[in-house]
DNA sequence: CACGCAATATTGTCGGACGATCCGGCCGCG
DNA sequence: CGCGGCCGGATCGTCCGACAATATTGCGTG
């Protein structure tokens, strides 16, 4: 690997923002390749340390190798699959001890998002958000019953955390903390289904906005901290057959 | 993007037993176009906003596209470059804001590695692992001069930031904050070298060292978030030219 | 049944091709 | 002379086919 030439572009740099008109129709992107790949491993589809062979999934999506050998790269670096030189690609297996690991980052980002809301909880916006926020937590809550799919909850957790995402005008934070979650998905996923004590969960949502909205950092970091350890609690509670 | 079920494929014939024409070397993987790329971006050799030519590129290293694409990727989710579909890669500019936002979530994660030390400053291997650090650091320290180069600053903070990612004993932590900083180097380059105070953030770092072996944690905490900041500032005095 | 070798499957990489898109510049018109 | 529209080159996105290198598998043999 030499250097050897700086290379030149004769290609400007963008001179005007021309503006953005809804364009409809995008051939398939890579992006495309690499949402669907996703998707089937939070789905299961593809169950931890099975393998990726290139050669089938250009055939299921219909799409070239190289689209596919592209989307791998980002998966890669999303921490849901691993490569392996000539050995291709797998869907990434996790220990519980990487688990720990993963949960105990999360719980701190978790307390700064947590902790940066209340500094804007003033903040007339953000104020209805949170509110609007509140009101949804509940009326799911009174929605429950026992046959609740784990999935709702999932989604439920990822609207929480959304609201905190967005109220807090930071969205490396947002990014972190999603990155670390995707990594997790499916065991949390997995976690939620045998746990029984989803509505507490639940709970812990709205009391963690009624904190955050009263400014108690205290309890909020009392209760945030709970509530991530709950889910890592749900993930190691599975059986020795979820892990690496 | 519809998923047709058919997997599996046939293809080609056995290979040709005659002599070969002399080959190169065992050809470059993906990682090392990825490396060389992240490495010219930290030395500048490719300014932020600056255009990866995919042509040019192929060119001066001597790979294929599909090899130079491949990295593209890598390079894109770890927050290098950014890819704007029909228009191609180019170093990522970031913002004062983003800066911000980015240091911000450093800060957290460095008092996390802080205080997980702390915790673990008794075991004998751990305490060796880092008075060895407080030394290094402290000859270092007693070295300086004033011709000494902002390069040499950044290698010596990366030391001690691996060092606390080696003790800490997770590595999604010590990959988070890599991450990081990998967004930041550049400016954090930068800033080294306008700074005057080079030296101060050297003996903060052996203060920090001092209180973790002391096992106080309030003033690592102190000492932890006064770093960061520091750098953070000045990342921020350098000029409105070095932002987006 | 163990072992080693050969057939087969897959990956890593290359090079070429082709249409789509973007951009700068030229051209004709008012 | 200014300006909008069209042309052509530069680049990107994607597909295809090829071939060596490596991994995996199956089988024949002792």
């Amino acid at each position: 690997m030499t250097a050897k030439v700086i290379p030149i572009s004769r290609r400007r740099e963008p001179l005007n923002p021309a503006s953005t008109p809804p364009k409809a129709p995008a051939g398939p992107d890579v992006e495309k390749v690499v949402a669907e790949l996703r998707h089937w491993i939070h789905q299961g589809v593809f169950v931890p340390g099975q393998r990726l062979v290139e050669g089938d999934l250009v055939a299921s999506l219909g799409v070239s190798r190289g689209r596919v050998r592209e989307a791998f790269r980002r998966l890669e670096s999303e921490g849901l699959i691993e490569i392996e030189k000539n050995r291709g690609a797998s869907v990434r297996r996790i220990s519980r001890k990487e688990v720990e690991n993963t949960i105990e980052v999360m719980e701190a980002v978790s307390l700064l998002m947590a902790d940066k809301t209340i500094d804007r909880r003033d903040d007339p916006a953000v104020r209805a958000v949170l509110l609007d926020s509140l009101e949804k937590v509940r009326a799911f809550h009174n929605h429950l019953t026992e046959l609740e799919q784990s999935r709702q909850f999932m989604d439920e957790n990822a609207r929480f955390w959304d609201v905190l995402a967005v109220v807090n005008d930071n969205p490396v934070l947002a990014e972190v903390r999603m990155r670390l979650e995707t990594t997790l998905f499916r065991l949390a996923l997995e976690g939620a289904r045998i746990t029984s004590q989803k509505d507490k969960w639940i709970t812990r949502h709205e009391e963690i906005l009624e904190a955050v909205l009263a400014g108690d950092r205290a309890l909020t970091r009392t209760l945030v901290s709970e509530s991530v350890r709950d889910v890592r609690d749900a993930m190691l509670a599975l059986p020795d057959g979820a892990f690496r």
